[in-house]
RNA sequence: GGAGGGAUGGCCGAGUGGAUGAAGGCGGCGGUCUUGAAAACCGCUUCUCCGAAAGGAGACGGGGGUUCGAAUCCCUCUCCCUCCGCCA
């Protein structure tokens, strides 16, 4: 949700930064809407002046003389009241159904663009791999290694679902320990939080109101699951106020992530690379809005170490406007080379989401200001980085150390939390 | 699933029809004292919306009702807690 004090202000920004975005959003009915709600609200305050004076005067002159003067009035008052509440509440509903599909302003910086064709690539790090032989997809190598089976998955659950078996498991526990390791070293508290969620929270995350269609909802008890943790860490804090000096507050979550994938039938549709249900750990962090830029280059700095530390080749892309989500001011993705693929992947994405969801989910800080003034309330910002999502992430280590013989070597990183063992065989 | 209890400011907690936006405490901010800090003491401190301002309105979990007037009475929904049952 963007202050409507700031649409009302500056509407050509607000609708250059929905034409970068690509959403087509009638900022005019929009604008005409709030004037309207303005005048009658104004009305309504009016008359409920009136009625409190007239009230309170009543109970003033009450031991005096019988029955007190003034009551038909006030129930004529009354009705007019009711009258100018019931005008008010359809324009009301107007109001917040249109404020609710304004999406977050791309940064200035975002470049433009219509869709990933368009982002920009900003580095490459790391050594491509070099094979004496044709590298293999991992499908075919996980699959001679009986380590993911998509076949039985299909048999119980449908398309798009996998069995992680023997050492993938292994290689999941591991990668979730190396990531909350590493990242509780940088004060990330670690958190396992729900997978379902209420409307409000769900809501209030900014996922229903474009991209509804990839949230899987329980209807039956009116929850939702998420898509992603970081639905769940950011409306931990809904309707909170948090101390200034708990600011930035970094959780790693990790939790099993639901997506319905609808609209993209036909696309990768073998294999663990696009499914229903995938585990990750994923950053998240409250900040204070002057602080949400580097915060950014924090997270991604720790996605690229995460990266680094099992020595995978990737790149760093921009996402251009049209790119991003609705909560997304900003957004980057980290691309894992794949060499049985021949191409770069998405494995990581992080997105500072400014005070959009901050705004929807009511999360406050109280921040200290100098002199007698004391304090005031003010939206945090609110960011989001994968840190493993785990089954891409299995799936690059697969790509990038396969062997000839069709083993696999596990990165030293990882070694050790895997009991020692150093390559996944028969 | 059955029975009961509860939801009030950043937090705890009083308040059962009228000047209460809400006692008291904690926390926070400022000050006195101190070499500094702590303690003690004094003062300030709810939020949101409308308005250029003056000012006005709203908010005691959500919604509805009764009343001239509702935190307070009634209905309804949600959530939380306790006990019993079931259960990983």
């Amino acid at each position: 949700m963007l202050d409507i004090k700031f649409i009302r202000e500056h509407p050509d920004e607000v609708r250059e930064g929905c034409r970068k975005k690509g959403v087509d959003v009638d900022l005019d009915r929009l604008l005409e809407v709030d004037e309207g709600r303005r005048k009658v609200l104004m009305e309504v305050e009016g008359l409920r002046s009136q009625q409190k004076r007239m009230s309170k005067e009543i109970y003033r002159k009450k031991g005096e003389s019988g029955q007190p003067a003034g009551i038909d009035e006030m129930r004529d008052l009354k009705a007019q009241l009711k009258d100018a509440e019931k005008q008010l509440r359809p324009i009301e509903d107007e109001f917040h159904t249109l404020m609710g599909i304004v999406p977050n302003l791309p940064l200035p910086e975002v470049p433009e663009g219509r869709d990933e064709t368009e982002n920009v690539v900003v580095r490459e790090v790391g050594q491509r791999p070099t094979y004496d032989f044709t590298p293999r997809d991992y499908m075919k190598i996980a699959e001679g290694l009986d380590i993911i089976d998509t076949k039985r998955a299909a048999k119980v659950s449908g398309s798009r679902f996998g069995y992680l078996k023997g050492a993938s498991v292994l290689l999941e526990f591991a990668l979730v320990r190396l990531a909350i390791d590493t990242l509780m070293e940088e004060g990330f508290i670690p958190v396992i939080p729900p997978v379902m969620l209420n409307y409000k929270a769900m809501d209030g995350m900014g996922y229903l109101t474009r991209g509804g269609s990839e949230v899987y909802q329980v209807e039956k008890d009116d929850l939702y699951l998420v898509g992603t943790s970081e639905q769940s860490l950011g409306a931990m804090h809904m309707s909170e106020v948090l101390d200034q000096g708990d600011l930035p507050r970094r959780y790693v979550g990790f939790s099993t992530c639901f997506r319905r994938e609808a609209g993209s039938y036909g696309k990768d549709t073998k294999g663990i690379l696009r499914v229903h249900q995938f585990d990750k750990v994923e950053m998240f962090s409250f900040c204070e809005p002057e602080k949400s830029r580097d915060e950014h280059d924090f997270i991604l700095e720790m996605e690229e170490k995460l990266v680094r530390m099992l020595g995978i080749p990737y790149r760093v892309v921009q996402m251009c406007g049209g790119d991003l989500g609705d909560p997304a001011a900003d957004k980057r993705d980290i691309e894992c080379w794949m060499p049985g693929m021949g191409e770069y992947r998405e494995t990581h994405s992080c997105s500072n989401c400014t005070d959009f969801q901050a705004r929807r989910l009511n999360v406050r800080y109280r921040a200290r200001g100098q002199g007698s003034g004391g304090t005031k309330l003010r939206f945090v910002h609110t960011l989001n980085g994968t840190a493993y999502a785990i089954g891409r992430i299995i799936i690059a280590i697969i790509e990038n150390f396969q062997q000839a013989d069709g083993t696999v070597l596990i990165p030293d990183v990882l070694k050790g939390p895997m009991g020692g063992i150093e390559r996944i065989g028969r």
